[in-house]
DNA sequence: ATGAAAGCGCTAACAT
DNA sequence: ATGTTAGCGCTTTCAT
């Protein structure tokens, strides 16, 4: 299967000589350009059929410069990358979009900051045509990597700095928290405590945001900082519970970690949700409708995003349309988010 | 970030330019090659910096033939490939051997037969040096296509067919299926049934192999098929439940799908493992570890075995070492498994 | 509409 | 030890 030196793959010089023309006009019946007889085009055809001719990419891009490939880089250690559905759907939504577009996914996973050199090196070494990077903490260097790369690039979830040269796609986490702290307080609830994400994330400060926009004065105890993880929901529930014990609803920055808030009050005995009305974020169908009680949570079109994430660079990397019409700009993109009612509030 | 005609990267061709070299000499000290004098090596190194200078992999993968990437060839809908923990592990240990290797990963994820074509075409296209296939059915075609594209492969399972051309890396399916059934045979069982995975791949036949091995004469009632899902194990529990009334014990072929049985056993009230033992396989620990209760299941090292598969093309793709002795022969490998006891058997 | 020819940036013989 | 040179397979002017 891997003998060396076998059959190699045939050149568009060799279809070109089997269809008895010449390369060039090969190299545009195989791109598809205009302007080639119907003849020859047939002719180029079979002989690209019989010969089992596929493109040598390395030689097209060299010329070309692209690569019709994009690399999805996720600043996080890869056990959360693979662990947190959010990124799978993520993912998917992206990998649709490029299909479509036929470009393909490189993966580059990050075990850390001593990765980024080797991440640098390979967006600068020209092997993709761009970058959709993930999961940004505070001051990752990431985005600038790739500036430097020169790689076009979209980020995932709104960067911690603002500079609207840098394109983004998030939801609307803001709104979403209000939604749901709204919620809660429409349902009587008094005591509303909230299990932020980590807060070195925007999306788990505007979550927050969004939760202190409705509840200026709660008392900063009902505040627990978790990190996405079910453990870090548990721990921090149990932190809760004990601060301030007559909460009576929470609202949990992530699904994930409101599974193992869940996990907490079921253990102590309260009742979800007549004792503690639970609310989430995300919407990740595989943890919320699976929890128990199944959570009432923010919906978010995960997939969605990818797939704008991956449009919007597209797009970006598109040349800049001739028609002399100023080009127009490509822009970062807000999401919508809904509440899902389901059981636990 | 995009506009275009921007700084060039810098060439070869300038790095020696600015050392006063050759673009030889340049290239033997950026590939680290052997003599070279020390003040040469410092001139281009320092050349190298002050330009940023980071070799075209296009140009480089044109003559070498080489592109020090790997695809990882996914034939699973994606949902399935994102939702279940098991690709998630064997991706990341291929990404730690990969990396480890100065390779990179290319995912390919294929939604269906419909997308070979294009699997084909990026294979044949010599976008990467070999590929990793996984999750294949009965019948599937993507080995043969990886075959006719020229592009040395590592299957992730038993292939359904054997020749022993193709390289595989497994665990070892049938005994840790022989162990499991034999544990819950000592606890005393008498009534023991079996979730199977889908059974047009070898691995849920391997493992239901094993639980005949131990219980030949079980009552065919005794086995259903699952599809590897949480819901397919539920709908596979609710099936037993109605045939057999009086089973004690169940092993099923993975822990999702231990997981959705698990539900049902609590939704009927049966306990367990009091009425019903019930054993996994995977340990796929993010699971296990938090179903209720913990399952007792059959380990496998799921990440090293992406690590192995890595490791063994890696190998493959090697130059024949040139020193006489006749080249060791990759071989398949088939890894061990152990059953962990914890709460549910 | 088609062909000839000039590279894209790099490595690897081959010379020196 | 270093330089010269010939391509790798392809796209793309530029002629015709």
């Amino acid at each position: 299967m891997s003998e060396p030196g076998f059959a190699p793959r045939p050149t568009l010089e060799a279809v070109a000589a089997r269809a008895g023309v010449s390369r060039a006009t090969a190299s545009r019946v195989v791109n598809g350009s205009e302007g080639v007889r119907a003849p020859l085009v047939e002719r180029v055809r079979r002989a690209v059929d019989e010969l089992g001719y596929v493109p040598n990419q390395a030689a097209r891009t060299l010329v070309t410069r692209r690569n019709d490939a994009i690399a999805v880089v996720v600043a996080e250690p890869e056990t959360r990358f693979f662990t947190d559905p959010f990124f799978a759907q993520q993912v998917r939504g992206i990998s649709r979009e490029l299909t479509a577009h036929d470009n393909q996914l490189v993966l580059l996973l990050t075990e850390g900051t001593a990765d980024y050199q080797r991440v640098g090196r390979y967006l600068a070494g020209g092997h993709v045509d761009g970058a959709l990077i993930f999961s940004l903490h505070a001051e990752d260097e990431l985005p600038a990597l790739a500036r430097r790369a020169g790689v076009p690039t979209v980020i995932g979830g709104r960067p911690g700095w603002s500079d609207d040269r840098t394109l983004y796609v998030d939801c609307d986490n803001r709104g979403g928290a209000r939604d749901a702290v709204r919620y809660l307080l429409g349902l009587g609830r008094r005591q509303v405590a909230h299990i932020a994400g980590p807060l070195d994330q925007t999306a788990s400060v505007d979550r927050l945001d969004g939760f202190r926009d409705v509840l200026p004065d709660a008392d900063p105890r009902l505040i627990v900082e978790g990190d996405f993880t079910p453990e870090g929901g548990a721990r921090a529930m149990t932190a809760l519970l004990e601060r301030v014990p007559d909460l009576d609803a929470v609202f949990v920055a992530s699904d994930v970690m409101a599974s193992g808030a869940l996990r907490v009050l079921r253990t102590v005995g309260r009742r979800v949700p007549e004792d503690v009305a639970v609310v989430g974020f995300d919407d990740m169908v595989s943890v919320a409708e699976w929890t128990d009680p199944p959570l009432t949570t923010v919906h978010q079109d995960i997939e969605e995003m990818g797939r704008l994430m991956a449009g919007l660079l597209l797009r970006t990397l598109e040349p800049p349309a001739q028609g002399g019409a100023e080009p127009v700009r490509a822009a970062s993109i807000v999401t919508p988010t809904r509440l899902v009612v389901r059981a636990s509030a």
